[in-house]
DNA sequence: ATTGAGCGG
């Protein structure tokens, strides 16, 4: 709650804490709406450290409550009766919150009471097949569940792999919290956390507070497109809408004046449109007007010659006057503001105060006043806290990091989801390696150690692993064929129809949940979980994939044996001369690539195991496919139809190896690149391949590559002088620069976003070999 | 690694 007080020299906001002494606010609330302030002096300044008003005898000893008694029953000193770890804590508490102010003033927070509600949680590492209903059967024992919502592509419906739980009491979802993460649900290990969002939080402005909404209401805000939502709520300043006010006076007069008829229609957007968004509108509109110009200029080449200095001169001036006009705009209104300011202040300071009260009413029913509570009941909580502590001071890193990163990784998981669709064509080929997949999951849980399961996906010799499954177990392996075999033939069938069976089995586990124990699975107890997880597979094994035929939501395991194969299928694949394939291929390896990263600790060692196989395996292809000739790449060297078609074949192959290495920095347009310069100059490119080979920094390769570039087909250009073909060269070379530039920041993230699902998938291999959930 | 659609500016 704030109050403005107007000063001849300047505005004072005063921020009231209401809910702290909510006798003395209302007291001043009260005088200043009856105006006992108004024309009061500053009786007394001490600069840089105080200005006292309000007392309207103008000496400062004058002046009353309303109450008759300033004050009245508020106990001033609430420190008393407190321990000292209390006092402690309140001064943290007060010290935060300082910081959050002083953040707030730095304009890094919308706002300083702006929390995350503390009755959602957040529960990230979802199995894509999990649902909403599955996660409030889940979380429903530890208290009424208000919703559940698993967030999902909005496009494609797949599950993003995270869910927001909102429990209809706190305690509950501090219990969930504290029981439910680690735990497997659907065969992965979901993490649970406080929900740091304040996307259901609509912040009202600067000292304005903010609002919680519903669903509804966030509806409304959507179909609005505003973020300022309800058109008659009170949420207006009444200076912002004597500000709009007059701003549309100010453009009528200017209507009247020029006769604009575009203001007409302009006018009417902005009236239906609320608060800033006229803003971005005129601005949208002026960039496509000059667009439009800029097109022009591009669409007749021949006309610009013709056009003289003077024309665009003109088209200059006109902008520019355009510009200006805006400005004289701006500055009256500004000065119109003043004017009626100073004028009508009276008025707005009632409106201030009746508004402010409600305001705070609102905002008490909110989210604060946890304070008392938490007294309350502070041993169950301390843990709680702490981690809340801690996950809201990541939020705030990560807030600082800024909004482009959240960006990019939405981004990404786009183009998760988009290579999710790419595999989804090749089925065929993914049921097969699914069987593989299921085999070796059951494999993996037979044989307990992670060892045996590291030197599986190690080696990841496909034929090593069909082998050791099919001696390990037969029977399960078979079992789980029966399982999925029936759904992947009927295709899509229907999760209703697939729920009845699977629903018993749930309870099942539900009924399991309360020991805790058969949701978070312990190395030393490996049947327990086993027999959770066994229930859990079957239930999932039928419905989860047919959505696996959907989704290609294949677990990681998969992908090391597709690597392996990766030679055959690429040869193969080519034989049709498809080269699109390959490359979709080659995005999936790079998938496949991040693969051997999984478990916890290994992980670095097997990332650099995996790095050392992959430069062999790079190298063996490389012998094989050059078995001719060293110039390996060049595909322009001569030979036999059929000959050269394999030859081709190897040299897609072998491109895509050397983009393998590089497709994290460049990928796509590597792939261009590659094909260009591969047909254009074949000995120069082939040299450059050899470096890359040797070099192992990734962004020194790629200068390297592009020096290299420049060189190739500067000498090309100079030794073939061709002019039209160097300038082709040249927008290629440009291309590649651009794309290599955004590859390199992206990078990043992209290898973030990686590595998260090579542990999504993995999270099924984790069964055994993880350690104990963290438990407080 | 992870926060409520996603994108562009």
């Amino acid at each position: 709650m704030a109050v403005v007080i107007e000063t001849t020299i300047g505005d004072i906001t005063v921020d009231l804490f209401i809910d702290k002494r909510p006798q003395t606010c209302k007291n001043f609330l009260k005088l200043c709406k009856v105006k006992y302030y108004n024309f009061s002096l500053f009786h007394s300044i001490q600069a840089n450290f105080l200005a006292q008003t309000g007392d309207p005898t103008g000496s400062g000893d004058g002046g009353e409550s309303i109450f008759g008694r300033i004050g009245a029953d508020e106990k001033i000193n609430n420190e008393e009766g407190l321990s000292a770890q209390q006092l402690e804590e309140l001064k943290a508490e007060r010290e935060a919150k300082a910081r959050a102010t002083i953040l707030e003033i730095v304009g890094d927070l919308p706002e300083a009471d702006c929390a995350p509600p503390e009755n959602v949680l957040f529960v990230c590492k979802l199995n894509p097949v999990t649902t909403d209903d599955d996660l409030e059967i889940i979380f429903s024992r530890f208290g009424k569940v208000k919703s559940c919502e698993v967030i999902r592509d909005h496009a494609t419906g797949d599950s993003l792999q995270y869910a927001f739980v909102e429990f209809e009491e706190q305690r509950a979802c501090e219990q969930a919290f504290l029981k439910m993460d680690n735990v497997l649900i659907d065969d992965r290990r979901i993490h649970v956390d406080f929900s740091q969002s304040v996307s259901k939080i609509r912040w009202r402005g600067k000292g304005r507070g903010v609002q919680y909404l519903d669903k509804e209401e966030q509806k409304e805000i959507k179909a609005n497109g505003g973020r300022y939502g309800r058109k008659d709520e009170s949420r207006d300043r009444p200076r912002e809408r004597e500000a709009r006010d007059r701003d549309r006076d100010v453009r009528e007069r200017d209507r009247s004046a020029r006769g604009g008829r575009e203001r007409k229609d302009d006018d009417r957007d902005r009236r239906r449109d609320p608060d800033h968004r006229d803003r971005s509108e005129r601005r949208r509109e002026d960039d496509r007007r000059r667009r439009d110009d800029g097109d022009d200029d591009r669409r007749r080449p021949d006309d610009e010659s013709k056009r003289t200095e003077g024309d665009r001169r003109l088209d200059d001036a006109w902008r520019r006057a355009d510009d200006d006009r805006r400005k004289i705009e701006d500055d009256r209104r500004r000065a119109e503001e003043k004017r009626r300011k100073e004028g009508s202040g009276r008025r707005r300071d009632d409106d201030e105060t009746r508004r402010g009260v409600d305001d705070d009413h609102r905002r008490r029913g909110g989210v604060t006043g946890g304070v008392d509570d938490d007294r309350k009941r502070r041993d169950d909580r301390r843990a709680v806290a702490d981690r809340r502590h801690d996950s809201s001071s990541r939020r705030d890193e990560r807030r600082r990091d800024g909004e482009g990163q959240s960006g990019r990784g939405r981004y990404d998981k786009k183009e998760d989801a988009d290579s999710k669709r790419n595999g989804a064509s090749r089925s065929e080929k993914s049921r097969g390696s699914k069987e593989k997949e299921s085999k070796s999951r059951d494999s993996r849980k037979s044989n307990s150690t992670s060892k045996r399961d590291d030197s599986h996906r190690s080696s990841s010799r496909s034929e090593t692993l069909s082998k050791s499954n099919k001696s390990n177990d037969k029977e399960k392996a078979s079992k789980d064929q029966h399982a999925h075999q029936p759904s992947s033939e009927v295709g899509k069938k229907t999760t209703e129809d697939e729920l009845p069976p699977s629903e018993p089995k749930k309870s099942e586990i539900l009924s399991e949940i309360p020991e805790n124990d058969a949701y978070a699975p312990k190395k030393e107890s490996p049947f327990q979980p086993q027999k959770a997880e066994d229930s859990l597979d079957t239930t999932r094994s039928t419905d989860g994939d047919t959505k696996f035929d959907d989704h290609d939501e294949e677990p990681r395991s998969d992908r090391v044996i597709r690597n392996n194969e990766f030679e055959e299928r690429m040869s193969f694949e080519n034989e049709d001369g498809t080269v699109r394939q390959a490359s979709a291929n080659s995005s999936r390896r790079s998938y496949g690539k991040t693969n051997p990263s999984e478990d916890g600790t290994p992980r670095k060692e097997e990332a650099i195991k995996s790095k050392t196989k992959k430069k062999k395996m790079k190298r063996q292809v490389e012998s094989s496919s050059s078995s001719s000739s060293d110039s390996s790449d060049s595909s322009s060297s001569s030979s036999s139809g059929a000959k050269r078609k394999k030859k081709r074949s190897l040299t897609v192959a072998k491109k895509y190896y050397h983009r393998g290495k590089l497709v994290k920095v460049v990928k796509k347009k590597k792939q261009r690149n590659h094909r260009q310069s591969s047909e254009s100059d074949s000995s120069e490119s082939s040299d450059s391949d050899r470096k890359k080979k040797k070099s192992s920094k990734y962004l020194k390769v790629v200068k390297v590559i592009k020096k290299r570039k420049r060189h190739s087909s500067d000498s090309e250009s100079s030794s073939s002088e061709d002019s039209e073909d160097s300038e082709d060269v040249r927008r290629k070379r440009k291309k590649q620069e651009k794309n290599s530039k955004k590859k390199k920041c992206n990078k990043k993230s992209k290898k973030r976003k990686l590595k998260s699902r090579s542990d999504d998938d993995s999270s099924s291999s984790e069964d055994e070999g993880y350690g104990k959930p963290v438990k407080t």
